[in-house]
RNA sequence: GGGCUCGUAGAUCAGGGGGAGAUCGUUACGUUCGCAACGUAAAGGCCGCGGGUUCAAAUCCCGCCGGGUCCA
């Protein structure tokens, strides 16, 4: 980046000079003619510890609107707060800053911001350096970043960079910081496509804030290179601004660590549950938590080496051992990260997160059980809501944290509890298989405790915990979580079909859209702007071409006396596509040709109907379940339709029934469905994220939907009132994912489908039972009990029967040598009942069985006491033999074994030959 | 989206082509003044559902349903 995009008027003009840290070399500037260094870690150790750097303590509140007044003062318009889940991108899952909240459609400049310039506090959740968390004194999951933002364009620039590290200059003045304590750093900024120049403000050897120019997009022509990519300038360029609030209450507190300056009274309490003095007024421990969170700060310390290096630095310069401050540290470090992620718990949580396994329901459970974790090995045993809960009361500037409570409370509650389910089934699972070590006298495989950890979610601390209390020792390696990552094979990159023709396409104007101004009309004339093969493009359209889970129309397209069927339409860019079936003969249809084209009304009107419906359902499903519910896929079909929504239990039958009975009440209420096209952000001021349940779409105006009292960002056709969508019934649910539940319904024509054959299978089975479907379930339950009353007489009859067979058999037992022989066909008996007169002769020990049925086939059952085994008898062998001969197969053990064929004249054959084979195996012994 | 796992008695699980088992719980009887403990016995199974392979499937294969879990 060159020097001199950092050469500004207002260093100049304020007494600012350029130097080169003495340490890192980086050019930084300085009001301090004397100063070498940055300012920046690990450059500068912090100062600010026990000497804040602010003239005043401010606690987050303060500080957030101190911040967004001063820029207020500073003709920027204050924003509230974006949601901490990013809806309204699709490439991110969490909101990680405040820039975020403008991407992409804001700056790339296709939407205008909804104010310029502007401020905002915008809270964040990075998960990145979780285990640096509590443990550095300085890292947070969630952090709230204050920001200015001006977008600049050619021609229509509202501040650039003098202006804007003025304004910074100007807060920390007001503050009251010393102005030769205050560096800039240079420091080139890149990420998300987007590059700058960008200064960082360091105080006190803390970076407070991040002051980036965004004035570069990734592009291969492009001729500036940061980071390995190369750039070029942008027509837009964006004033994009990061102060961390957390940050700067800390520096205004100058206590030895942010979660002491930011959330004290949670701290506090946590500490006193966990037994640990917290005591910062004594000034040997205060010193401890200073000095490690001031060596802390020159290093990462989420790698275990290096925290081990921090124990022994912070160690010697106290002057105890290492052991000792471990003993100290550690506790402390584990309440500030529970401390931290339960208040990024809060925010997810209260933003609609559910937890699941996918998705950023997954990063929620894995803060869940993290805490948890946590909270066991400290020894805290309140429920996790309720530490959630102070956290809500300790923010009360966010009200609708408020009305979330009981669902959030019922949220974590289920989390425990699967939590500890999964961890007694792990115990379980390890102690097993600890015993089988053990027992084989095998050390326990690290593989067993990958596979514990990837498979069944058994953390490797709790694995190594339940192995010894079998008694079986396990050495965890550090880079476990590497080992877990490796049996994973990379993911497939799924590339996405392109449409064919796609450039040539591309230069085609938009097609108009009719059917949204005339969704009831199904015939129209367009011009045939251009055909590649069978995709032909018209300048206007009534086909609706696939989208928001809504299929294709289909229909015809005339030219004089040839009738083109549409089996596909699909939209490029604007551009809709007719893809017809190909007619085999070439086509004679060219351009400037007026075509005749008609919609397959029924399938549109499915298609309408079933799409007002979803939003019937989604708004019916919301009111019943509550607020977190959002909708997360749709798919519209002629027969049904399904809507995936977020919920972090299955739905109850009676909630279905609810849902059922709202939806086809707005449907009978037959209110007016309205479509609007709105500029995109009034439309998000006027009605929030709502809108893009059903996805995010692109440009600068958006078209809002409403159903009753659904509002959504929709491109789909509909109903034109509720009424007409007709009944809708729903058919099934389903669990797609942990937190994510599939209701299945049909609307119209399609739901009273549905509903007969319900209603024919009821009847069908009623019938063959020659009942009325009403009483269906008693006599099914009559039928069934007794079905099983009838299997176990049958079974003790076959007992019987076979008693009765052993007492006469056995007198027809032959002798061979020392053992006796019963081989016998006993006609049309099942095999189990053979099995069982065979068990019953072989009680005898001197006993060998051979018997055979024409049952289905041919069965043969052959078995041998004690003693016959003891002197070779085999009738796993016997029978194997005896089955080929009748066509057929068998085997088993010497003392049991079944077998079995298809050809019953041989029989008598099989039965002789089993004899003979016996008397080979006896004599071999 | 990509993996890995599990569905057997009321509960927890074993078995893994050839007589459906164990432990706990339940019930009855015995022992006891009574209880616990103990002893004896019994009841309790569409081996998740549907196909397929096989003489034979709880067991192998395919599909579905229902759980658990890791990764992006």
């Amino acid at each position: 980046m060159l020097e001199d995009e950092y050469q500004l008027d207002f260093f100049s003009e304020n007494g600012f000079v350029r130097k080169q840290c003495s340490k890192c070399a980086k050019h930084f500037w300085t009001r301090d003619i004397e100063r070498n260094t940055c300012g920046d870690a690990p450059c500068d150790p912090y100062s600010f510890i026990g000497n804040p750097v602010f003239k005043k303590n401010f606690d987050l509140s303060e500080m957030r609107e101190y911040y967004l007044d001063f820029f207020e003062q500073r003709g920027h318009t204050r924003l509230e707060r974006y949601p901490v889940v990013a809806r309204w991108r699709d490439d991110i899952y969490l909101t990680i800053a405040s820039i975020a909240d403008f991407q992409p459609f804001v700056t790339s400049g296709q939407v205008p911001p909804p104010a310029n310039p502007l401020t905002i506090s915008q809270p964040c959740i990075r998960l990145s350096d979780l285990d640096a968390v509590g443990r550095s004194g300085r890292h947070l999951t969630t952090f709230e970043m204050m920001a200015h933002h001006a977008f600049n364009r050619k021609g229509e620039e509202i501040y650039w960079k003098d202006r804007t590290v003025e304004l910074c200059d100007e807060l920390f003045n007001t503050l009251g910081a010393d102005p030769m304590a205050v560096t800039y750093k240079e420091e080139p900024w890149a990420g998300g496509g987007n590059a700058g120049p960008c200064v960082e403000a360091l105080i006190g050897g803390l970076e407070v804030a991040t002051l980036v120019f965004m004035d570069l997009q990734r592009s291969e022509g492009g001729n500036t290179v940061i980071k390995g990519e190369k750039y070029q300038k942008m027509d837009n360029y964006i004033v994009d601004t990061g102060y961390g609030l957390e940050r700067f209450v800390w520096a205004s507190k100058g206590s030895p660590t942010i979660y002491d300056a930011i959330f004290p009274n949670i701290v506090n309490e946590l500490m006193g549950l966990a037994g640990v003095d917290h005591e910062l007024d004594n000034s040997d421990y205060s010193n401890i938590l200073s000095q490690n969170a001031r060596l802390a700060g020159l290093m990462d310390v989420s790698e275990k080496a290096n925290l081990f290096e921090l124990r022994k630095t912070v160690a010697s310069s106290i002057g105890i051992t290492v052991d000792k401050l471990s003993a100290i540290m550690e506790p402390v470090e584990n309440v500030y990260a529970i401390t931290d992620h339960t208040r990024c718990l809060t925010f997810m949580l209260a933003d609609g997160v559910i937890p699941s396994n996918v998705k950023s329901g997954y990063l929620a459970r894995l803060v869940i059980r993290r805490t948890l974790r946590m909270m066991k090995d400290m020894g805290i045993s309140i429920p996790l809501s309720e530490i959630v809960r102070m956290h809500i009361n300790n923010l009360p500037e966010y009200p609708e944290f408020q009305e979330k409570v009981d669902v959030i409370e019922d949220i974590l509650f289920h989390e425990e509890r699967k939590f500890a389910d999964t961890l007694d089934r792990g115990k379980r699972m390890i102690h097993k298989s600890a015993k089988h070590y053990k027992e084989s006298g095998e050390k326990m495989p690290l593989k067993a405790l990958v596979e514990m950890y990837d498979s069944h979610g058994i953390p490797p601390e709790i694995s190594k915990e339940a192995a010894s209390e079998v008694g079986v020792d396990v050495v965890l390696p550090d880079n476990f979580y590497s080992l877990v990552a490796e049996g994973h094979s990379k993911a497939e990159v799924k590339e996405l079909k392109a449409l064919p023709y796609a450039s040539r396409v591309a230069r085609l104007p938009k097609t108009r859209k009719l059917f949204y101004d005339e969704p009831t009309r199904m015939n129209f004339e367009a011009v045939v702007l251009d055909i590649f093969d069978d995709h032909i493009v018209l300048d206007s359209t009534l086909f609706y071409p696939e989208g928001g889970g809504q299929p294709a129309d289909h229909g015809t397209l005339t030219v004089e006396d040839s009738v083109l069927k549409v089996i596909d339409v699909q939209v490029s860019d604007g551009v809709i596509v007719h893809i017809t079936e190909d007619a085999g003969d070439g086509f004679h249809i060219r351009k400037g040709d007026l075509v005749q084209g008609s919609v397959d009304e029924e399938r549109r009107m499915s298609h309408a109907c079933h799409h007002t419906a979803t939003h019937i359902i989604n708004d019916a499903a919301r009111k019943v379940l509550g607020d977190h519910v959002w909708q997360t896929g749709a798919q519209k079909f002629v027969d049904k339709a399904r809507l995936d929504i977020s919920h972090y239990k299955r739905i109850a039958q009676q909630e279905l029934d609810q849902i059922e009975i709202i939806a086809n009440r707005t449907v009978m209420e037959n209110q007016r469905v309205t479509a609007e096209w709105m500029d995109r952000v009034e439309a998000e001021k006027k009605y929030g994220f709502g809108l893009y349940q059903g996805g995010v779409p692109p440009g600068k105006t958006i078209r809002v939907l409403k159903v009753a009292d659904d509002i959504e960002a929709c491109g789909g056709t509909h109903c034109a009132s509720t009424g007409l969508v007709g009944p809708i019934k729903i058919l099934k649910t389903e669990r797609v994912q942990d937190g994510v539940e599939r209701i299945e319904y049909a609307a119209g024509l399609a739901a009273i489908r549905a509903m007969q054959e319900m209603e024919s299978y009821l009847n069908r089975s009623a019938d063959a039972l020659r009942v009325r479907p009403e009483h269906l379930e008693s006599t099914l339950e009559r039928f069934f009990g007794e079905w099983k009353e009838f299997k176990k007489e049958n079974q003790r009859l076959k007992e019987e029967l076979a008693r009765a067979h052993v007492l006469q058999m056995a007198n027809e037992a032959v002798n061979i040598g020392d053992i006796r022989l019963v081989a016998k066909m006993i006609p049309n008996v099942d095999i189990d009942e053979l099995v069982k007169i065979a068990g019953e002769l072989t009680v005898n020990r001197d006993m060998v069985v051979l018997l055979a049925s024409d049952s289905a086939g041919v069965k043969i059952v052959g078995a041998a006491g004690q003693d016959a085994l003891k002197v070779g008898a085999d009738s796993g062998k016997i029978v194997r033999r005896m089955s080929e001969l009748v066509g057929g197969g068998g085997g088993g053990k010497p003392s049991m074994a079944r077998g079995g064929g298809v050809d019953a004249s041989k029989i008598d054959q099989a039965l002789e030959e089993g004899c003979n084979l016996l008397g080979e195996q006896i004599n071999q012994s």
